[in-house]
DNA sequence: ATCCAGGAGCTTT
DNA sequence: AAAGCTCATGGA
């Protein structure tokens, strides 16, 4: 991969194992909107128009000093050719990972893939995207015809109800609870340096936060890629395609890490989207 | 109308 | 420790 700029565009060129949609539309970002040819966010400071021709990624709206920032952003620089190899002799990730060819795990804002999977709990993809959204436009900062995600101190000082106006529901008092946490120095920046189990566990100590949605954050913020966030689909698809007949949950987390190794949160994605489209084929067997 | 969605938290066994 | 109940909301 080598990397351009003139001025306008900020190309990476030459990425291997790389499809933006499968990034973007997989159900891990919730922002990004298709507009022409490409995709549309306020993402890390930036009102960004992000589009792919073949091996190339073309960003619009970010200076060339934010690139490190985007490449971490979209993973660019790990090696997907080789952690898909490694699972070559499972046939049913195999095939998820043939359907979300492309598809890279990302390494959102912290505070924004906090709130984002608190929204998550007991809700749809569809819902969660519109509801997020609505919170972005009426209290984000106007960014270039677009809107940011609001701040800690902004959520924390909202009302319940005008979070419930946005559609939040039951969930409004945990993204208050735990925006005030974060302002009052819970250090999203230090737990991200902490080892996975650590991390994990202080995550959970805030409001709304629970396992599933602590793995979340670890994954698709941090980057923790042995995280496996446990939702109805993954259960799905380990009881019915990995025929895993326990019930508890711990012990389910820990044939997962044996089954799929240091990278099973990569894996977890392609089964994530893999199954949420392929819902007989899942079900069935 | 009933069930479900990338669950969490509190109460009861 | 483990199972049960409740929490908004909108689409199927």
């Amino acid at each position: 991969m080598n990397i351009t700029y003139d001025g306008d565009r900020l190309i990476f060129h030459e990425i291997s194992h790389f499809s933006l949609s499968q990034c973007l539309c997989c159900g891990q970002a919730f922002r990004w909107k298709p507009q022409g040819n490409g995709f549309y966010s306020v993402v890390m400071g930036y009102a960004v128009y992000a589009e792919q021709n073949g091996q190339d990624l073309t960003l619009i709206g970010v200076p060339e000093s934010a690139s490190a920032d985007f490449i971490r952003y979209f993973d660019l620089e790990r090696d997907y050719g080789a952690i898909q190899a490694s699972y070559i002799n499972d046939p049913f990730l195999t095939e998820g990972i043939c359907y979300a060819n492309g598809l890279r795990v990302l390494r959102q804002p912290y505070f924004e893939t906090l709130i984002s999977f608190i929204i998550s709990a007991n809700n749809n993809v569809g819902r969660i995207s519109r509801i997020i959204d609505t919170i972005c436009v009426n209290y984000g900062e106007p960014l270039d015809g677009g809107f940011d995600f609001p701040s800690p101190e902004t959520l924390a000082a909202l009302s319940s109800d005008e979070l419930k106006t946005c559609g939040a529901g039951y969930r409004a008092d945990y993204i208050i609870q735990t925006a005030k946490k974060i302002c009052d120095g819970f250090d999203l920046n230090a737990v991200a340096k902490m080892p996975y189990e650590k991390a994990r566990e202080e995550l959970t100590g805030l409001p709304g936060v629970g396992l599933k949605v602590a793995d979340c954050v670890a994954l698709y913020g941090m980057g923790f890629l042995q995280a496996f966030p446990l939702d109805v689909w993954m259960r799905r698809v380990i009881c019915g395609v990995y025929h895993y007949g326990g019930k508890n949950n711990n012990a389910l987390l820990d044939f997962v890490q044996t089954t799929f190794g240091e990278h099973a949160g990569i894996a977890q994605q392609y089964l994530f989207h893999y199954a949420r489209h392929h819902k007989e084929a899942v079900c069935a067997r």
